[in-house]
DNA sequence: AACGGTACCGGTAACGTTGCCGGTTTTCCC
DNA sequence: GGGAAAACCGGCAACGTTACCGGTACCGTT
């Protein structure tokens, strides 16, 4: 009720006009000293704090980033505690909306950011878009934009990722080395770059050892430990079951791993597999599953500097890309030679 | 570039005053059908937006809700899924800060989101705090607020938690009749009421067993599964060393699994062992943990209602207490004895 | 013909802030 | 001691919106 002090009271008290409280508090210039003294302890006396409203307003700028997750994950939520930990440096705050991996979501998400008059966005786009009308709409207003993790070529925006091909590809090729020949791979839903990106890796391994794609081992299920689990059911159940699995997910490695122990099979004796993300759950269930880890938080940061970066700058950076290397984890899941 | 269309452009190519627009976006009262049809249809050609910014300053309110919590982990996020989900539903936006379990940056978080202007906040404090008056300085400004799953007496204020004595005396008396006798207590920072009530719970059990309480099996430390693995160890090795161990967060139990599997003690035989939250992890190793769940989603959604009712109510809801029901899972890490 | 009511509309002020411009006072210099 | 520059300050407009008030035109009633 008692309604925060404005620069109008301080004028008031002061007998002084507001453009001279507003000089007083910003510039210091053409201010006199005593008049700057008076309203400076005053606006603490008062504990005055400007209105951003009202800034906002003016300046036509909120000091705030949107920012849309898919979800809130391990990989996710330290990417955004990354994205957080610059941004809050540089004087911004972040709105973290989550998409929960739904479409209609996202747009809803997009618009009341919109609304909100962010300064901008960093977005990592759901599982079920494919539309990307919603983001476009952003970049027609010309809205700083920046994508991270789930990257896009639908979009032409600065974006920041990891290599997700060298990431398959490590863990494929690590899997080739270990002996393993029929290797089977948990994709994800195909729309989405980075299962694509990583499914390309694993054909290039196999592509450089000379070993021929079997269409039967390439399966697509959601981002999901469920489905990940019916998925290996079926893919043990067949004739020539594989030898290996690479899932381009850590969940969807634990999935794997259940359906492999239920059918009463031994990683990595009869079988070998990998994941994705490195999850610190892989460290802890036996056996230890190997994972290609992607540096998250750093990742985040990154992310948030490139967006600061391109507020400021007002050229065009839509062909930006920051690739950061992953690296691979082996665990016991898929090491069944001995180390060199 | 293109500025986005205000009410002003409207009027201007309508040839009517801002006034009448205005009136035709809102209220449609006072204001001829032709006009108003002619308003709505020139509103979507040029697809205007009310802008936010304008309006919160003029009716004094975001529709934001500031929320701050220690962390992003498994049980908060699903928190914050719930208050995310019945907010927007109400048409609220929802600001996350993450303090880190950091004083400093849980203060640094209130005074963004209040330079902000939010509409009030929903809170879980770090554990680190143990000033309030930067919550209370909140108060003070009679800004709407809720704190969550980490309550303090400390704090007047309507809260959503679960009953945490409770879930504490249900791990407890299990761990009794399962015949566990020197049960030990791996609580957390002693300023951190969360953790006193999980440890009033095993006190109160405890005692209804007639039971005498060691103070050497109670160990405080941090929410941490590092301090937990050192404080098992220390544990282990006293002289009369602990059949069973409780652990008040699964993180903790994590910690506290490793080190008995490194003094290769057995679970459940030689030690028990009990968690708190029932994070899926728990499952997956071996042997699986028994945990204490509570119900995250559903207190989010909760503590999101709770607040917007005492948004809209402006009667004190300050001593309004939600208390939800945890409840324990049972699993191998505990269980010596066959079931009844 | 005079009056009251209704339907419709526009102008103004206000939310809190700052940039710009113009004005007054002080200081300084020759 | 006169003029110019510097120091200092206040008024106005504007950011986009709405509440409030006042005004006009038209209708029907007596």
């Amino acid at each position: 009720m008692t309604k925060p002090p404005t620069i109008k009271d301080i004028a008031r008290q002061l007998n002084i006009s507001v453009s001279t409280v507003s000089r007083a508090i910003r510039n210091a210039s053409d201010v006199n000293k005593e008049t700057k003294k008076a309203v400076i302890s005053l606006v603490e006396e008062l504990n005055y704090q400007p209105n951003q409203l009202a800034l906002s307003l003016r300046n036509k700028q909120t000091h705030t980033i949107g920012v849309i997750v898919p979800n809130l994950d391990y990989v996710l939520s330290m990417m955004v505690r990354g994205i957080d930990e610059v941004a809050l440096e540089a004087g911004y705050t972040v709105m973290i909306c989550q998409s929960n991996e739904s479409f209609g979501r996202e747009i809803l998400n997009t618009r009341r950011l919109l609304e909100s008059l962010v300064d901008g966005f960093i977005i990592s786009v759901s599982a079920e878009t494919k539309n990307f009308d919603h983001i476009k709409k952003i970049q027609e207003k010309e809205i700083p934009m920046v994508v991270f993790d789930r990257v896009t070529p639908h979009l032409k925006a600065p974006s920041v990722r990891i290599d997700n091909e060298d990431g398959g590809f490590q863990a494929t090729e690590h899997l080739i080395e270990q002996g393993y020949k029929r290797i089977a791979i948990l994709a994800g839903p195909k729309n989405l770059d980075i299962s694509n990106k990583r499914m390309d890796g694993y054909l290039a391994a196999l592509k450089k050892h000379g070993i021929k794609v079997d269409q039967n081992l390439i399966m697509h299920c959601d981002f999901n430990q469920d489905y990940a689990f019916f998925a290996t059911q079926e893919l043990l159940v067949m004739k020539k079951r594989p030898d290996a699995i690479f899932t381009i997910s850590d969940r969807m490695a634990i999935g794997a791993m259940l359906a492999i122990k239920k059918k009463g099979l031994n990683m990595p004796e009869d079988i070998g597999l990998v994941g994705f993300n490195d999850e610190p759950i892989l460290s802890l269930v036996s056996p230890t599953i190997s994972s290609v880890e992607q540096p998250s938080f750093e990742l985040g940061k990154i992310t948030a500097k490139l967006f600061i970066e391109s507020m400021h700058d007002n050229e065009d950076m839509s062909h930006v890309e920051k690739i950061l290397k992953p690296k691979l984890y082996i665990r016991e899941s898929s090491q069944r030679l001995l180390k060199k």
